[in-house]
DNA sequence: ATAATAACGAGA
DNA sequence: CTCGTTATTATC
């Protein structure tokens, strides 16, 4: 039934006319009177017989086309369930809106074809919440890494067998050479084992044709693949790596951008098996693919990949569910590495790919960090800019030798929260760990979770008492910097105009995090400015998200052999720093996840967030059966009047803390409460 | 939204 | 105890 409302997330039955018989099978849209008046619904599936006594006949097959497969269905229902949301609301998701043109251009040739179902690795009744990726066990059903040597688990013959067209040809494994498990990987995958995978890209890589070697070799063993990238700039680099590799015409991709006509008809293009692999923006996540062996996702991180409607699935998560639910390899790939994906990498879900650190040490440009104390910019020109001296030698010995510059800067409009003037160190509250903010200048910092006064503030790891609000980000600098180095050709790259790429000559190119162009040859110099907004942002993921958006500017340098360099302009004892001039997010990661573990935080635990009026949210609560061993933290204001409440569980028992959420939510909507709460499962940020 | 069903209270 | 009215709740 496709109404949202959590009370209605079951299935109801239906008669099947005589007229409608043919048309009726399971994955079409329907239409059937409910409650006296029309809906839309789902055809799920046919049956013999019915529980219920009186039962009404469908109205109408909306389309023939069986849209939602087998295989998406028992997805969205896990999706559903992991974030405490209603199965209307992911399939609305899943199936893009119906484009009565656009199906009709793609079905006229071929019919709908539905793969078997597949077998039965359904996660058993263990109190897990299904979506075993990270949650600390690994799968007990045979599709946990095994063997020492290759990724990925016990080969599974018969679920591929017959499913490869004649010879298999080798997928030439040459670009996964730097990283030992790499050529195993790409083996699994044509071999049609489950292989997981985290992978660290070397600075430098091309991970786009990393990703097309992968798909290559996955369609090479007859089985098809989704690949999900955070934005349009990213796909289009890993359409054209595609298209190279396999040919036009093999794939497809979808994006919510390219507008429902093409959304629909890439859609029906892959649910209909003209295609076997998809590429795209989260659209993609769910999107239905024949014998599908492969899901990957490119920079988990990036926070693109939360879907912000309900129940607000994250495209990594998505996927990692689905390769659970069928005997599918994952790979998790970036420049960074996310606490999630540590955390599959420390439970033994996924095996990590990575390069030999001789390797890494000879692709990474040389990196070097400097302080930002304005007292440092003594070069005439630099003072004006802002820019310390290091930055700016680096950045004109570069031009000289007439290679591009990139000039990374934050966008600006971050939450500015609570530091230790003396060592920098974010402020949290000492009771639950929440953020501090700074309601006056001359105020008592307060916990923005759990409310508290902190009055007698003492920073953890140095003792200081003052604090200090953090600044924003200045954009101003692209403009100063023109000035410091006249006669250069300045290009400006992000919200606006995003640039993919830029020419190897001499030049400026500033850019905000996510949108730094590539430059033909690598850039001879990289500076990551204002770094302090970055790493003091009021956000859980702070210094995992400064390093991941340095990585992501630096790899884009020459290595250091090239004369490839970077400056960060921050306090190189900060560990994001230590982890970017390393080139080791893996220890950083593993840090993070190690705090978060102390803390309390996700993925470490499960969260659940609460928002709504004070009374909505209080009333909801009251109503849920928490499993015992819930934390309930807040109530914190949130914007225009509502508060918010959050609920955090083990890991174990994620799944019934989803279930109590929901119920609970049933229980209201049934009632008729009129006043909206918003329930969000692993909420991208916290506060 | 609306129909069934349960709950309730007044009068026989 | 029964009927008529009103809350409650399920909705194939």
């Amino acid at each position: 039934m496709d109404v949202p409302l959590p009370h209605l997330d079951r299935p109801f039955d239906y008669l099947v006319p005589e007229a409608l018989d043919a048309d009726a099978r399971p994955g079409v849209r329907v239409k059937v009177r409910f409650a006296g008046q029309l809906v839309d619904g789902w055809l799920l599936e046919r049956a013999e017989s019915s529980e219920h006594p009186k039962l009404a006949y469908l109205e109408k097959v909306v389309s023939p086309v069986p849209v939602l497969s087998p295989e998406v269905a028992r997805l969205a229902r896990a999706v559903a369930d992991r974030y405490a949301g209603s199965l209307a609301d992911v399939l609305r998701l899943a199936v893009p809106p119906r484009h009565a043109r656009a199906e009709k251009a793609v079905t006229t040739d071929t019919p709908p074809t539905d793969e078997p179902a597949p077998d039965g690795t359904e996660p058993d009744g263990s109190p897990t919440d299904g979506t075993a990726p990270a949650d600390g066990t690994a799968p007990a059903d045979g599709t946990a890494p095994a063997d020492g040597t290759a990724p990925g688990g016990v080969p599974s013959e018969a679920a591929d067998a017959g499913a490869r067209p004649g010879g298999r040809a080798e997928v030439d494994p040459r670009g996964w050479r730097d990283y030992p498990a790499g050529p195993a990987l790409l083996r699994a995958l044509t071999d049609g084992r489950p292989a997981r995978a985290v992978w660290s890209a070397l600075p430098g890589e091309d991970w786009a044709d990393r990703y097309a070697d992968a798909v290559a070799a996955t369609v090479a063993g007859g089985r098809g693949a989704v690949v999900v990238v955070a934005d349009a700039r990213d796909l289009d680099r890993l359409d054209a790596a595609l298209t190279a590799v396999l040919g036009a015409g093999r794939h497809v991709r979808l994006a919510a951008a390219d507008g429902p006509a093409r959304r629909y008809r890439a859609f029906l293009t892959a649910r209909t098996g003209g295609v076997d692999v998809v590429i795209g923006t989260r659209a993609a996540m769910f999107a239905p693919v024949r014998r599908l062996g492969l899901v990957a996702i490119w920079d988990d991180g990036d926070d693109l990949h939360g879907e912000p409607r309900a129940p607000y699935p994250h495209a990594r998560d998505v996927l990692l569910t689905r390769a659970q639910l069928g005997d599918i390899a994952a790979v998790v790939g970036g420049y960074a590495r996310t606490a999630e994906a540590q955390l599959l990498v420390e439970t033994g879900w996924a095996r990590e790919v990575v390069a030999d650190r001789a390797v890494v040490r000879a692709r990474t440009p040389a990196l070097a960090p400097t302080g930002d104390d304005p007292q440092l910019a003594r070069d005439p020109g630099a003072a004006s800019a802002r820019l310390p001296s290091l930055a700016w030698t680096t950045a004109r010995d570069a031009l000289r030798a007439d290679l591009p510059v990139l000039v990374q800067v934050p966008r600006r409009g971050y939450v500015p929260s609570v530091a230790c003037a003396d060592c920098r160190a974010p402020a949290r509250c000492p009771h639950c760990a929440g953020p501090l903010a700074l309601p006056s200048a001359q105020g008592t910092p307060a916990c923005r979770w759990c409310g508290r006064v902190a009055a007698a503030y003492a920073c953890p790891e140095c003792g200081g008492r003052r604090l200090r609000a953090s600044v924003t980000g200045a954009r101003r600098t692209a403009e100063e910097l023109g000035r410091a180095f006249p006669g250069v050709p300045v290009r400006t790259s992000g919200r606006e105009e995003v640039l993919a790429t830029v020419p190897g000559g001499a030049g400026l190119v500033i850019a905000t995090p996510g949108a730094e162009p590539v430059a033909e040859g690598g850039y001879g110099a990289v500076l990551l400015l204002d770094s302090w907004a970055l790493l003091t942002r009021a956000d859980l993921r702070a210094g995992e998200e400064a390093l991941r958006r340095w990585m992501a500017a630096a790899a884009l340098a020459r290595p250091g052999t090239a004369g490839g360099r970077v400056v960060v302009v921050a306090d190189g004892a900060l560990a994001p720093v230590q982890a970017l001039l390393r080139w080791d997010s893996a220890w950083f990661a593993a840090r993070e996840l190690a705090e978060r573990r102390e803390l309390g935080f996700p993925p470490a635990v499960r969260m659940a967030s609460v928002t709504g009026a004070a009374e909505a949210v209080a009333d909801l609560l009251a109503g849920a059966r928490l499993p015992g061993d819930a934390e309930v933290l807040g109530p914190v204001p949130a914007d225009e009047g509502r508060e918010r409440m959050l609920v955090r569980v083990p890991r174990s028992r994620a799944a019934a803390m989803a279930e109590a959420l929901h119920a609970a939510a049933g229980q209201r909507s049934a009632r008729k409460a009129a006043d909206p709460v918003r329930l969000q499962v692993d909420p991208l940020t916290l506060f």
